[in-house]
DNA sequence: GCAAATTACTACGATCCGTAGTACTTCATT
DNA sequence: AATGAAGTACTACGGATCGTAGTAATTTGC
């Protein structure tokens, strides 16, 4: 029901689907724990957050004794994916080729940097080839 | 007083703004005209958003007769490398190496592409030594 | 059976976006 | 000068989304 990609979710709905991606899993009362260091937030509020977030797919749960506990619905490298996808689409005509233009151009990498890069696009070769 | 980037304008913001930046300058009728190839827009609601985005600080205009003629206050490719930033800061943690990653993780990069890639690195590992 | 924890449902103010109307100004032409 | 067309300023409004949280209902440990 919703398309919305990773760069669009709202502040605190991000910061609720990191707590969750980086503990694996998580119930209510985790997730506004460790947002508790910045914020104290409402329980319900929390819930809430999570409560859209599963509606909108990003999270899905089940029941453990009374309370639920909640995981990711999908990878956060997979969101990421997917919101880089998006990202090239509506900035770069969906090349990422010119993307990549951007990012050569515009940060300062170094000799070492582009080094590591070609090695990483020789692994990806690679494996393109083994499949 | 607008920090926004250009990846969250809306989606006729956006469309206005490539108007202009195709155009080098433009008056809200010409923005218009070539809108309307898709939809038909109130004068006044083309204004409107022209307004908003001079507010907004992505436009500027002078007087040219009883009109104004608006122009970009920053270049497409300023603002795309703007938006590119904040993705890479909001999305891998400020290092463009992780995004390459996931560029390269994306299976639609084909052999083509990847070869590709390794060149535009090698101009940009010469072009480093030339320096 | 009761108290504490948990969830479901509802709400509300802020803000943003698309959309446009109305009222005011200015310029050209008669 | 008068008038009409074109343009701009200001205001508004409905829909969506977000953060925020309250209240009501349910479950469960004791």
């Amino acid at each position: 029901m919703n398309k919305r990609s990773l760069d669009n979710l709202g502040e605190l709905q991000s910061a609720v689907m990191n707590v969750v991606w980086e503990l694996g899993e998580a119930t209510v009362g985790q997730v506004r724990d460790r947002l508790a260091v910045d914020r104290e937030l409402a329980y319900t509020t929390v819930l809430s957050v999570m409560q859209k977030l599963e509606k909108a797919g990003w999270l899905k749960h089940r029941t453990d004794g009374r309370s639920y506990v909640y995981k990711p619905r999908r990878s956060r490298s997979d969101a990421g994916r997917n919101a880089l996808r998006g990202f090239t689409e509506r900035m770069f005509g969906g090349d990422p080729l010119v993307l990549f233009e951007h990012l050569l151009e515009d940060e300062r990498l170094t000799a070492a940097e582009l080094s590591e890069l070609r090695k990483m696009i020789e692994r990806r070769r690679k494996e393109l080839r083994d499949e």
